[in-house]
DNA sequence: ATCCCCATTCGTTGGACCAGAATATGGTTA
DNA sequence: TAACCATATTCTGGTCCAACGAATGGGGAT
């Protein structure tokens, strides 16, 4: 069952085959009939006579494309253009984003980069509905039963702060990065308790409501820090 | 709207389904039995008699797999594990079709977020042959031939800094993105020609190699503010 | 306008055939 | 006998076909 081999020759994908074809065909018929994003493509059958192929190779090929985040196929309706190719790469990229060590310090530092200087973007945004869901998300993660079910909470309040800034980029990017820094978190967790980053939570907000980036930014850091300073402890190279 | 909803943290992509979830069961054997590059799967029919499905449904699991990069399959070889997800997932996104503005203004609104605030972790790891490699860049720049030389010259002048820092992750997502911020500093260089990026990036390595965090942001978001300007200035619609 | 029924469409299944590659087989020769 | 090469066999993926179920949108009846 182990490959022997060193290496593959070819290290080009598959670049023959009906499949392969017919999504090119249909990557070009779409760009001929200048299709935007909402129109909808003719059905699998259709396809499948308009090509001459079986309706399984249709199949196949449209499975590719909605893997790519090019289409999203409703039952009844169709496969109707999306616009979702970022989100699908990061999807792609993270299907085996590893839980190591390395990962857990970039995506640490990440976070870092982002959050702690997210509140100019954040401001413009904000509204008294944010503010309270954040405080609901934060009470949620004391009321917790266990400790994934706090680092959820956290992750929530985390990920809901990001999405105030409405920026579907980054919002995409911390989605991938949800199983690594709920790992992060209920790490944390079990060594610190959740009564610190309750409390850091709580400083967060209050900062947002009053508008004070200074203590944001301050009370951000602080907050992140713990969470590094834990597992920094646990990686022994952490230098160039 | 609140509900407790227990896992779909996206609810836009179908997570039902048997392909989706033999994709999910597929992924989790290979974590199980520790199967690393190099690799191979069980035959289809041996896959598709073990979870209890049809063969096409098993392909079709598989071509997801293929297009995430995960795996690769040869003819009368199988399916072999492979560890090209970054490259599948530029691939994934340079397939693309069209670019909306949406994605422009999100992504340039990411890098002003990650780029702006990068100083503190760029500093620590900076070198005088990082900074001699950031000048070569941006002479590059003013030298490429054409405007899309011109461009891959600034990207390659972003993604050093970038990936300067140190963060493997944050690397790569920069890398995913690459063929839409090539052609966001395409569309650009055509509009303001190449001497302001020139000067702009000269700016930004005199400010790292003086150390000067204040100018270093300062610099960098007038940069980063005249791309997402003339873009924002010139949204034409979207072709009908 | 509302409700119900039906036709269409995707999702999935099971089976079939074909081309090609790996392997076993058998014959040939030193 | 043993090494070697050509052939046959046997998998495996690639493609196709026919069919059924479930869900849903649309059209007709009220």
């Amino acid at each position: 069952m182990l490959a022997a081999r060193p290496l593959p020759p070819d290290p080009d994908i598959a670049r023959s085959g009906a499949v392969h074809t017919l999504v090119a065909e249909l990557r070009a018929m779409i760009a001929a009939e200048g299709l935007v994003t909402g129109d909808s493509l003719p059905t699998e059958r259709e396809l499948s006579e308009r090509f001459g192929m079986a309706r399984n190779t249709v199949r196949e090929a449209i499975g590719v494309l909605r893997a790519y985040g090019v289409i999203e196929v409703r039952p009844k309706v169709g496969a109707v253009l999306i616009n979702r190719h970022l989100s699908a790469a990061l999807d792609v990229f993270s299907f085996q984003l590893s839980i190591s060590p390395e990962t857990f310090a970039d995506i640490q530092g990440f976070r870092q980069l982002v959050e702690v200087n997210l509140f100019d973007a954040l401001a413009p945004h904000l509204t008294m509905a944010d503010l309270a869901r954040l405080e609901a998300q934060n009470a949620a993660m004391l009321a917790a039963p266990d400790v994934a079910a706090c680092a959820a909470a956290d992750y929530a309040f985390h990920h809901a702060l990001v999405a105030i800034a409405g920026n579907a980029t980054l919002r995409d990017v911390y989605r991938i990065m949800e199983p690594v820094i709920l790992r992060l978190m209920e790490t944390g967790k079990e060594t610190r308790g959740r009564d610190m980053a309750h409390a850091s939570h709580a400083a967060i907000i209050r900062a947002l409501r009053e508008g004070d980036r200074l203590a944001y930014q301050y009370f951000m850091a602080d907050h992140l820090h713990q969470g590094l300073g834990f597992f920094t402890a646990t990686t022994p190279e952490a230098a160039p």
